[in-house]
DNA sequence: CATGAATGAGTATTCATTCAT
DNA sequence: TATGAATGAATACTCATTCAT
């Protein structure tokens, strides 16, 4: 499986210089198989044992760490969904413009589904089983959009509707993104964020603007002070 | 399983005064039955021997009608899609405005959901699966876009892109409204189309417009030439 | 599946200007769907209805010549075996040396493991299941064996591991020819016959002079006379 | 079902004094339970299930050790043929006559076939689906005829064709005794194998003197070194 | 904690046979 | 007699989960 793009990458992983307690290391590799396998196979056709071959294990340390089946999906989706949420949040951090905000927040994740068609593929699957996926990522998109709206930006009359309008638009050219169903997909991207946008209330000339401003990179996180720490003294 | 509004009611039902051979029967009781169980149990926990015990036939009768599993599903969604596409096309058969037609069939697919949240759930999980249940009604949707847009309502510079906005935004909203998250179902489905219609490239006053105009009566369609026949004749 | 030699291709067809009734005929076509099916997946893996598909039938209609699956697997099994003594004994008629005859007997089975693999292994995989397939022949070697042994050709002690000795040793054979695994047949048969000869008391310059005489053709038999006298009415 | 004779009967059982693993013990018992039902239900007849209900355990259990069908029977056939074959082997090891090594070795199959009737049809059965029972023991009889012909005491032409004379003999001998159609087997087998040997190139009086000589006992394998230490321990 | 053998209910699919038409 | 839809028991194989070691 294709690696994940650098800032996503770790979720799975110690941190610089961290060594984590061996549960946790164990956890992770469960984690890290369950990605392959689920990649592989999908949802309904991943089994426990494959998990467990895979990860080099046997089928009972699963066990050990999850109680069950659906325990393990759903930790992945939740890590993945929270770690993806994380560092875009992360990566307009400065922004003010709330319609810029939640475009960033747009264009990285249908960039995931361009880069990282396994992982985004994998993410969509796990949307349609556990809601929370979804459901993480709201909070952060509803700020945004208030944001947007009390800036004068956006002119939405139902803030359900428009989340819904844009979860939904996101998540069906992300999977025909990934899929590789779409030709061209940077001009697809802009099109039709741009539309997105003008849904919300802009006048097409601004939503072409916001859409024209570069996407700010995508950093790894600043390590967690307790690593940082050992590392100064390694 | 509650019953499907009548002029889907009868996609697995024999037409008025029909009685269609004995072979033919049996199959539309299995896919009777498939619903009930796949609305129940989803569609990876419906098993062959569920869909017959319910349909009151032994398992091997499943495979004298269909060859795989699989294939049960497939029959019920290019079923289930087709009907409800060719009702809601021949419910604006006679509306020229590209942008009302669209509009139309997005309302008509969203009042199913609230109308029959289980057969929408349905029709969700099986287009998941089954692809074909969108590109049947790709087609139809690219028509009346492409209609509109001749007709200088819609703006639109990338048509794959609008068509993703339609149907993500659509299939997102049908799910939503089918599960009881939306309080008022009639309020968000003019916005969040307006919304739509506003992204297409219509001025707000327009879309609003459109969705002000009443919906069309969503009727049986003509009995085929034969059965007229021979129901005049009974 | 390649045709049976001339004198065997008939035992499934009708003989020449005969039209049997109407039943006979649709046996015979169930035979002989019956034989293409088990030569491509083995009597295990030979079920009724892809006989009756193979046929251009009804599975039910196989019920109407044929008890039982085995049934049809016996009543082939018995009109194979039969065929293929009847022709092969008519082929020695007129000759009196016993060896010979038996000699001849055993060259005309070999033979067709030779240049009918697919039938040989068919006749193979039958006798194992149907002993009638072996106790048909029986009696005809036995015959020969007592003529040679009357004549002074064969010094045998005991009949019985006599007749085992020649049909162990000719079936195997049939079957490692019909497989491939000889390289030269014809020297292989010869060399393989002199030695049975041998064992049954014979010299081993006689065991070679007898294979060495020619093998007697194999006939078309005469028709049937009631067949031979309607054919001259036409 | 009746014990195997004794130098053949611990080929599925431990070595004396030995305990094998759990995971090995439980294959063991597959493979005795294998057994039993194959005897009664032959091998088409025999389903999973039924070997691990005779077993005393669980359907899923027999996948732990055999990944198919198939692989059990397999397993069975290639070790009753190679224990069979390494006591036939060892028990005329300081015997320096190829003719008589030869005579050996046929003799002990067929009073297989006499004394332990279940075992031989058995051992026929999984010889017609894998033919990795005659595999294994042709090279042994292959070693045998070359050295008895080195000695002089077979003349024979085509080694293919002997091989083929003696297994084919054999085979069909010995079921024709364990089915019990043969009135004095001592006998048959004695008149059966000097017409073998005749055929070999032997003169009647030499294979009879050589039929008349004892068959030489067949011993139990010497324990191996570790099992016979630790006994001695005991 | 990790192991991995054992479990046993569950699954899709096949197929000989019946029987109403 | 032929049909072919229906039957329903049978079967190989899978897999989440448990538990003794």
């Amino acid at each position: 499986m294709p690696a994940l793009p650098e800032p996503l990458a770790h979720f799975l992983l110690p941190e610089d210089g961290e060594r984590p307690p061996k549960r946790e290391r164990t956890r992770r590799q469960l984690l890290q198989a369950a990605v392959q396998v689920l990649s592989a196979r999908g949802l309904a056709g991943t089994s426990i044992q494959e998990i467990a071959r895979v990860a080099g294990m046997a089928p009972g340390t699963v066990y050990n760490h999850f109680r069950t089946r659906e325990e393990i999906f759903e930790a992945l989706a939740v890590a993945l969904s929270t770690t993806l949420n994380e560092r875009v949040v992360q990566s307009y951090q400065g922004i003010e413009d709330g319609a810029q905000r939640m475009s960033i927040g747009m264009r990285r994740f249908l960039w995931l589904g361009e880069t990282s068609p396994a992982w985004a593929l994998l993410l969509m699957q796990l949307s349609m089983a556990f809601p929370q996926v979804i459901e993480l990522i709201k909070p952060y998109s509803l700020g945004d959009l208030r944001l947007a709206r009390s800036q004068g930006r956006f002119r939405v009359a139902d803030e359900e509707a428009a989340i819904d309008m844009v979860f939904g638009t996101c998540l069906r050219a992300m999977t025909r993104i990934a899929e590789g169903e779409v030709a061209a997909p940077q001009a697809y991207v802009s099109e039709l964020l741009q539309m997105v946008l003008c849904g919300l209330g802009m006048a097409p000339a601004d939503a072409a603007e916001v859409m024209a401003r570069p996407l700010p990179p995508f950093a790894l996180p600043a390590a967690p002070l307790a690593a940082r720490a050992r590392r100064r003294l390694a």
